[in-house]
DNA sequence: GGAGTGACTTTTT
DNA sequence: GAAAAAGCCACTC
């Protein structure tokens, strides 16, 4: 028990990426919420890192407005992945914004 | 221990 | 409504 809360805010944030469900997605501002913390910023940063590219599929985390963001090293290709990457998974994007009240995952 | 950084968010212009 | 500035928190050097 309590292993979580060993865990690094970094850590914290990878977990709750691999559980966001597919065809659904989670904004920055949500994960933070999870983790009874404000920290977006540190959230970001957590992804950036990205440690294990393997099991997180960061593709999913999203800005809280619905626009994707940012992915790997901010490129434009890289952003434009990330969105075709979601569409596979059924999500619609409107004017490069998702709609956040059918596929924002809330953590319970 | 302090300064810098960033895949953010909100408010203001 | 878009663009800019400030605010914010955790991590890294």
């Amino acid at each position: 028990m309590q292993i979580e809360d060993k865990m690094n805010f970094n850590e914290k944030v990878y977990k709750l990426c691999s559980k966001i469900p597919r065809g659904k997605v989670s904004t920055y501002k949500e994960l933070a919420k999870a983790l009874n913390s404000k920290a977006y910023r540190a959230v970001g940063n957590a992804l950036r890192n990205n440690k294990y590219p393997n099991i997180i599929p960061c593709f999913r985390v999203i800005k809280n407005d619905g626009s994707i963001g940012g992915y790997c090293g901010k490129n434009p290709k890289n952003i434009k992945k990330k969105i075709f990457k979601l569409k596979l998974e059924g999500i619609i994007f409107n004017k490069g914004k998702i709609d956040m009240d059918k596929y924002l995952y809330k953590f319970k």
